[in-house]
RNA sequence: GGGUCGUUAGCUCAGUCGGUAGAGCAGUAGCCUUUUAAGCUAUUGGCCGCAGGUUCGAUUCCUGCACGACCCA
């Protein structure tokens, strides 16, 4: 233990006094009755008189969040996961002893105390300590009352910290959890199965990125974390489990900034005899589904400076078309392949010569249209080329029946009718593997069980993806992906102790 | 990967045109039996991110590094 922190130090003291005296710091023998959150619903609207004609007696437990102490009286703020209670300690309603003990409690010690319910001269709901139990002893000071802990770096890297002084991070965090329990409901009602795909996959497939690599040492062989589970999702399609979804991690070997994560959570759904038109209404279905939930009154949101609205129906842009009336691109630009590229170049894209004219489209989209699509838009029509897993459309070989959904400048979701003909998807399989070859570190690999399974019969599909941590950031209006995450990924810190 | 900014007490922040630093909260000691960021009095606490350079002297100026935030790729 480090020896610099006298505040440290001072509390280890504390704690062998506490010893000495025959109390315990860590004593899981407390039994709370009740919750302060339960506390405040049921009694605080009853008035002074009756609250004392009740003699309401009870117990809690919790963290010491605010401490005023005079003389041979005091007022804690104790909090628990619902909510917070003051209480009231006073010399004559407490043994010696106790009286003692709460002398030494500290901000940040987590206790339990019994007693009767009273309101105070400004009407606070507050219970009069009769007995103290210190249940945790904590020996590292709390930041700051008033400023809590501002500091990004280590509300990331000391989440506990922040989640006891900072409630906003477990009112989101609580938010997140019912948009995913929001989801789930959904997909059951809708008679879809969730189930679990491997995360450890032996080739790189399912979506266009670089992956992380480990390795299984009893059979001596490199696995990739996942990607995406969609071919694992489909090969369940061919065996006749025609609904099914997945939420759950995936894992891609990219940068990090205020939208991407290396581990990130997304839910991909399949359902068999439909095509990606349904997805379009079954998107805005859920999102609809999610904000009765979570009782958002309408359908819009804030969304840092934007207001979003989210009622149906929502715009669909195709593809060439948002390059054009969006993006301010005209026919020349887009026809020819030479002139696209000048302009990735000019706008700072990481473009290259050998790029098909289609990736250097995507790229061009990405840069001029994406981030002017605030309100949600399904993007259609996307180019085969750079969709390898997207059925093409009967009208036009070139195009797919594939979409985007944007919100907000974020891609937010991306679906499509899934290529069942095998031939085909063998052949882009092989493309796709050239480009490897070329040096293309997210092209995926060729995955011969998979097109065996297609081989077998992939009945006609619809299949989607939806970033939750995404969704989560636009619910909740957090500008930051690690806002939305728990354990965000952090750089390795030296410690300064062991 | 590139650019801009940041890193000072446990926390939130000042500050030093270069002479080794301050406040509030927290802590400690005392007074105080209805407080709400309780109050009053006194007081402890600092490798000023790390390494190097310039200088009589660097927390301050310069360079590099680490970590972070934001912007761009």
């Amino acid at each position: 233990m480090e020896d610099r922190n006298k505040l440290i130090q001072r509390r280890i003291e504390k704690l062998n006094e506490l010893k000495k005296q025959g109390i315990e710091p860590y004593n899981n023998r407390f039994k709370a009755d009740s919750l302060s959150l339960d506390l405040h619903k049921n009694y605080g609207s009853l008035s002074a008189e009756q609250l004392i004609d009740d003699n309401v007696c009870t117990s809690v437990s919790g963290r010491i969040m605010a401490y005023r102490s005079f003389g041979k009286a005091g007022f804690m703020k104790i909090k628990d996961f619902t909510s917070q209670i003051q209480i009231y300690a006073e010399k004559n309603s407490l043994s010696d002893e106790d009286f003692r003990l709460y002398k030494k409690l500290d901000i940040g010690d987590i206790i339990g105390v019994e007693g009767c319910l009273f309101k105070t001269k400004t009407g606070e709901l507050t219970v009069k300590a009769k007995k103290i139990v210190l249940l945790t002893k904590s020996i590292r000071p709390l930041p700051e009352k008033w400023h809590g802990l501002q500091d990004k770096e280590l509300r990331y890297r000391q989440r506990y910290v922040d989640l006891i002084v900072n409630d906003e991070v477990k009112n989101t965090m609580m938010k997140r959890a019912e948009i995913i329990n929001a989801v789930r409901e959904f997909m059951v009602i809708n008679r879809f199965v969730e189930v679990e795909t491997p995360m450890m996959h032996k080739l790189v497939g399912g979506a266009t990125a670089k992956p992380f690599v480990t390795h299984h040492n009893a059979l001596d062989i490199d696995l990739y974390l996942r990607i995406a589970p969609e071919l694992y999702l489909k090969r369940l399609v061919v065996g006749g489990m025609e609904r099914v979804f997945e939420i759950n991690r995936n894992f891609r070997n990219e940068g990090m900034d205020l939208k991407h994560n290396p581990e990130f959570t997304m839910m991909e759904f399949y359902i068999a005899y439909k095509r990606y038109t349904f997805l379009l209404d079954y998107t805005e279905n859920l999102f609809e589904y999610i904000f009765n939930k979570l009782n958002m009154a309408n359908t819009k949101t804030v969304f840092g400076e934007y207001e979003i609205d989210f009622s149906k129906p929502w715009k669909r842009l195709d593809f060439f078309e948002g390059l054009k009336t969006v993006g301010g691109l005209d026919d020349d630009t887009i026809n020819d392949k030479e002139k696209a590229f000048n302009l990735a170049l000019e706008l700072e894209k990481s473009v290259k010569k050998d790029m098909s004219r289609e990736k250097i489209l995507a790229e061009l989209f990405d840069a001029l249209v994406e981030p002017k699509l605030i309100n949600p838009t399904f993007v259609v029509g996307y180019p085969v080329e750079i969709s390898p897993l997207a059925r093409r459309s009967n009208d036009n070989p070139d195009i797919t029946e594939r979409f985007e959904l944007f919100v907000a400048g974020m891609e937010i979701a991306n679906g499509f009718s899934e290529l069942n003909d095998p031939f085909d998807q063998k052949n882009r399989f092989l493309k796709q593997l050239e480009d490897r070859e070329k040096g293309d570190e997210e092209a995926s690999m060729y995955d011969a069980d998979y097109i065996r399974a297609l081989e077998y019969g992939l009945p006609p599909t619809a299949g989607e993806g939806i970033g939750i941590d995404r969704l989560v950031m636009l619910l909740t209006n957090n500008d930051s992906i690690r806002d939305v995450i728990l354990f965000p990924l952090m750089k390795e810190k030296e410690e300064e102790e062991v």
